[in-house]
DNA sequence: TACAACGTGTAGCATTGGCTATACTTTGAC
DNA sequence: GTCAAAGTATAGCCAATGCTACACGTTGTA
């Protein structure tokens, strides 16, 4: 028993029933357990995530804003708040972080407007939501749960991964 | 001009830079304009994509701690907070809220352990992992990237795009 | 046994991103 | 020209998620 355990081990007060449920889990995962990445490797990705989780509401909007513009003529923080499920002082308070980032401008009563960065923005989050959209399109997955998911999901997909799907959508053709 | 504004038009005191603006991007989409979703469709899928987001850190403490069970016998919150590249403070405090959640159990100075419920996420959480990364790679991703790109895409997958992920896999052996 | 090193926990702070409540502006209709 | 309705903005609240700084507990070793 114990065999893992270098240095303290931190089992002396554990329930036995949390061992038990480790030895199941070693049990399911293989005897030899996979190996986990490097500290460095694993801490570089949770990273990552982070960073973009902290990008992804920003790129939501730009999207929709441009989406409002292109298909209303306008973006109101009123309409965005209805089109994100959100009250419309969230959305009034996030249009202002657009404008503290650069992406947007907004001035009272008038309505908001994209930079050229935050239209740039708004191009590329556009062109990488159909990216996703088709590709899961492409595996099978019904269309709304592809827009559902995409959502989600497009904040994430990163350049290289990109490539690799336009290349997948283009050999299928 | 201002076709698209009903009612009150909002383009009073717009600069006329962002109109332009407005106007390229209008005719590089089609004069047309692809329709937006319902506001509701829309509403509720970016409500869900909110609804992830808030249990994805949940899941990646869950996922790692029953990995370091697994190959390390322990799960330690200093050994968990330099895996997730956070400050152990940081990693004390979220197991706390997981602790809240009836995810984890944890002793002061005894290490962190999973309960059932926290298990069965595990599982589920390694499950939805693994197959995301290895749709990734079917579609040509390099392995480094499908790993990175998965940690945050794996959060945003659902029930439906998992099963169609399973059968794409499926087939193509 | 005592102590140094390491791990752990807590307090206090900032930002993000939700909310409700309240006050102000604009628009359109009478 | 006035006023009601609709939209907009702001203030203040809360939880989540990060941080640093500081205090406490545990362990292995001298």
């Amino acid at each position: 028993m114990f065999l893992f355990c270098k240095g303290r081990c931190g089992f002396a007060g554990a329930p036995l029933a949390a061992y038990a449920m480790n030895e199941t889990t070693r049990r399911k995962r293989g005897a030899a357990g996979e190996k986990l990445p490097a500290e460095g490797t694993q801490a570089r990705r949770f990273g990552k995530t982070r960073t973009a989780q902290a990008t992804a509401l920003l790129e939501d909007y730009v999207e929709l804003i441009a989406d409002l513009m292109a298909s209303a003529g306008e973006a109101r923080p009123t309409d965005i708040a209805r089109r994100l499920g959100v009250s419309h002082a969230t959305a009034v308070k996030t249009i202002s972080r657009l404008k503290r980032a650069g992406l947007a401008t907004a001035r009272p009563y008038r309505g908001v407007f994209l930079t050229e960065k935050g239209q740039a923005l708004a191009d590329r989050v556009r062109i990488r939501h159909r990216l996703v959209v088709d590709v899961l399109s492409a595996l099978g997955v019904p269309l709304e749960s592809a827009e559902a998911d995409a959502e989600g999901i497009e904040h994430y997909v990163s350049e290289i991964t990109l490539k690799a799907f336009a290349q997948f959508l283009r050999a299928r053709d």
